[in-house]
DNA sequence: ATGGTTTTTACTGCGTC
DNA sequence: GACGCGGTAAAAACCAT
């Protein structure tokens, strides 16, 4: 929790960039609205603080699990128990069990014990797992199920490492989610080499997505930046306009766009009157000084940065 | 594989506290 | 002296071809 810098009010805030939650009420989840990090507390925001605590949200169970693509056979699977009795308990006569014996081969031949979907169920456990490492949001886990679950269906999944596809499917996932998070985060959450994790993302972008999926935003990147330093906001505000006053150009056509948010949060920052050191921000975003410096340098020697952005305090 | 581009590594100099 | 900053050369990593 931090405090706002404006009007002093407490809101619930992101453990992983600071961001504030956004309230889902209908998940009974919190959502941060830029890293994509959730947390299944009770939402914040204000007067409807109370109705949505645990007792309340306990009394809305829903009657069986909610059909999800993260489940192998979206949850609906019917299990057929070897206890030889029926629904009161009673045991089964001799030629029902035998019908009832044929029918639980029949099913286990036709479920899970195929092959491809064992591996299949496999996968989305991993995949599932990699996003809770990551705190990322259940669309993301979501959507690299259904990443997944095509890339099986064209074949491409076929002799890959489950982790480097579970690593691939999750980062394509965050970037058509627009979810910011960079391909080392994933690849360290994975326990992977970043270098294999962009193999199996270049694979699984190529073949099953076909088109290109942009990374994150410069505008996200900043946001999270500032929210995972704890910055002022208002320098945050100051960032997003230098920003986008200066998009449209070369500057930013090959570069990094972590490297360039953290110059604009750099440059922000002493614009502002508060430098925050090079170092830090470098920190934050995973990159060198020196590529902090460079943007730094590259924005600043194409743009006459006026004092019109300066604070008004 | 290759070549062009970007990022990192490692090091140096300068001013300030 | 430590620190933050700016710069550079060369190595490494990246990407399209």
């Amino acid at each position: 929790m931090w405090e706002s810098g404006r009007d002093g009010a407490f809101r619930t805030a992101c453990p992983v960039c600071g961001d504030k939650l956004i309230g889902d009420a209908e998940k009974g989840e919190n959502v941060c609205p830029n890293c994509g990090y959730t947390t299944s507390a009770p939402a914040d925001s204000g007067p409807e603080w109370k109705a949505m605590d645990l007792e309340e949200k306990n009394r809305r169970v829903r009657v069986g699990s909610p059909t999800t693509l993260a489940l192998h056979d979206f949850g609906l699977s019917t299990e057929i128990s070897r206890s030889m009795r029926d629904s009161h308990g009673k045991f089964l006569d001799p030629a029902m069990r035998v019908s009832v014996e044929k029918m639980r081969k029949w099913q286990s031949r036709t479920r899970t014990i195929n092959s491809e979907e064992r591996g299949l169920s496999n996968v989305l456990s991993k995949i599932s797992e990699l996003c809770d490492a990551l705190n990322l949001p259940d669309n993301v886990a979501e959507t690299a199920a259904q990443i997944y679950r095509t890339s099986a269906k064209m074949k491409v999944a076929k002799s890959k490492s489950i982790l480097g596809m579970t690593a691939a499917t999750v980062y394509l996932a965050c970037r058509k989610c627009g979810v910011s998070r960079t391909l080392k985060e994933v690849a360290r959450a994975a326990g992977m080499e970043k270098g294999s994790v962009a193999r199996y993302f270049r694979l699984v972008l190529k073949e099953v997505e076909k088109e290109y999926v942009p990374p994150p935003s410069v505008e996200k990147y900043i946001s999270k930046l500032i929210n995972m330093a704890k910055i002022d906001p208002k320098i945050e505000r100051l960032a997003l306009q230098i920003s986008r006053k200066t998009t449209d150009s070369k500057i930013s056509s090959g570069k990094a766009p972590v490297g360039l948010a953290a110059a604009y949060v750099y440059i922000a920052s002493v614009m502002a009157g508060e430098r925050f050191p090079q170092r830090e921000v470098a920190e934050y975003a995973e990159v060198t000084e020196v590529t902090v410096r460079n943007r730094c340098r590259e924005i600043l020697d194409n743009f006459v940065l006026r004092q019109e952005f300066a604070p008004i305090k």
